[in-house]
DNA sequence: ATTGGTACGGTGGTAGTACCAATTATGGTG
DNA sequence: CACCATAATTGGTACTACCACCGTACCAAT
């Protein structure tokens, strides 16, 4: 019975992402600069080796990260990225698949300010049905010994609690944050690991009892371990 | 002497943006559950009067906005919009033209949690220039009076404290409500109106300080005035 | 000299068709 | 029934052609 193979996903990239994630390095990397321009697409496909159809599906995706601006009769003009979609973070904390750290505690510092206020709004709005659904993923959570598993549920729990806030606004930001997580499992890994599950159940009982302020300071607690962890991976 | 005519700034609206938002619609509608396949790729586009690669630029965007998942071989599946990105915030807000009032609770509950520690993060943060920056920008907000055009200063000059915030998340999420604000100009433009820019001044002089706290509390003072204003559209 | 029209070249926007590649469904074979 | 080869389905990419918009330069009228 061989082990299984933690391979590599193996998600091929197909080609308009290939070239989305090279111009984003060229970018990122301040080959041009804001205001400058793109060559002409057929030039540009050309050069790429690839159809126009081709090119423009991956200049859509830059213009949606609002990276670039595309006008009919101009042609393709780099923006800064400072005023780029949030999605970017996610390029922006890998450089050449090295993480960021400074990007990274950034994150860190945002999802510990947002944890919070999560925890807080659900432990006013949380409805019987959130609570169901909590107390479930907690059931799970205390009989998985799987590092990995264990890891996952520990996210929905963090899922189901951003539901419970009600904002919808917190709910799809805690996507971003989870996106971030599963691209770099192993960052989170020795947390999930390290920890019991704790806190998760003083945030819980907090959210059920309605006390807001113990459910933030739990969250908040949790949270910060992250950071904590952040501090040891500095000194590797 | 003619008035300036504020003319509609005319933007026409290409196929594959108005797909993706037809498209939108009918997801966020309802009318199609997650899970489900939309319909090929040649008949999809038959149907639509449009080429595969039209309709294609368009689902991209959806994919992006992860409301979409595309599979060669498999199909165009629909995904729950609660795992979508924080980029169809946008299209939650508006329904029909109409706001989504809830919606919008939702993002200036978010948007005063944000500012709060984006002011604080700048007071212990900020260097000279970010400073100098941001008395330029009072200079002007002050000796403004045209509405728009304030909105827009005052922007620029929460947009300075994001960048003195250093947390590269504050400043592109700052991006992601300042789009909110340029598409519906006219919910905001009482606020900026009704205020002097008082309370600006004091943030700037507690970023100048260093004074974290007070830096916080202003802000917040601030972005309320924002949720008091909601109240009332509530009761028209 | 100023204003407005016109023509041209560059560039993105869209259409049509054909073929490649991954997945799934089909049906035959043991 | 289980299994595997094959066909059908569906997205991925290529090539080509033409339309629409922008900018500029030049011309025409005032």
């Amino acid at each position: 019975m061989n082990a299984e193979l933690a391979l590599a996903p193996v998600e091929k990239m197909k080609a308009p992402e290939q070239i989305a994630e090279m111009l984003l390095k060229h970018i990122l990397g301040g080959k041009v600069s804001p205001g400058e321009k793109l060559p002409p697409e057929r030039i540009f496909a050309m050069q790429l080796n690839v159809t126009r159809a081709t090119l423009r599906e991956a200049l859509k995706k830059l213009e949606q990260l609002k990276l670039i601006v595309i006008h009919q009769g101009k042609g393709v003009i780099v923006e800064d990225f400072h005023r780029a979609s949030i999605d970017l973070i996610f390029s922006l904390l890998v450089i050449n698949g090295e993480i960021d750290l400074k990007i990274l505690e950034n994150i860190l510092e945002a999802r510990e300010l947002f944890g919070t206020d999560v925890a807080r709004c659900a432990a006013r709005r949380a409805d019987e049905n959130d609570i169901e659904q909590m107390k479930i993923l907690m059931e799970k959570l205390i009989k998985t010994t799987d590092s990995g598993k264990l890891q996952q549920l520990d996210f929905e729990f963090f899922r189901q609690l951003a539901l419970a806030s009600k904002n919808i606004v917190y709910i799809l930001l805690m996507n971003t944050i989870k996106t971030i997580h599963d691209r770099h499992l192993n960052l989170f890994l020795p947390l999930s690991t390290s920890l019991s599950t704790t806190l998760q159940q003083e945030i819980l009982q907090a959210v059920i009892d309605g006390d807001e302020e113990t459910a933030a300071q739990k969250a908040r607690a949790f949270l910060q371990t992250g950071i904590e962890l952040l501090k040891y991976l500095k000194f590797d």
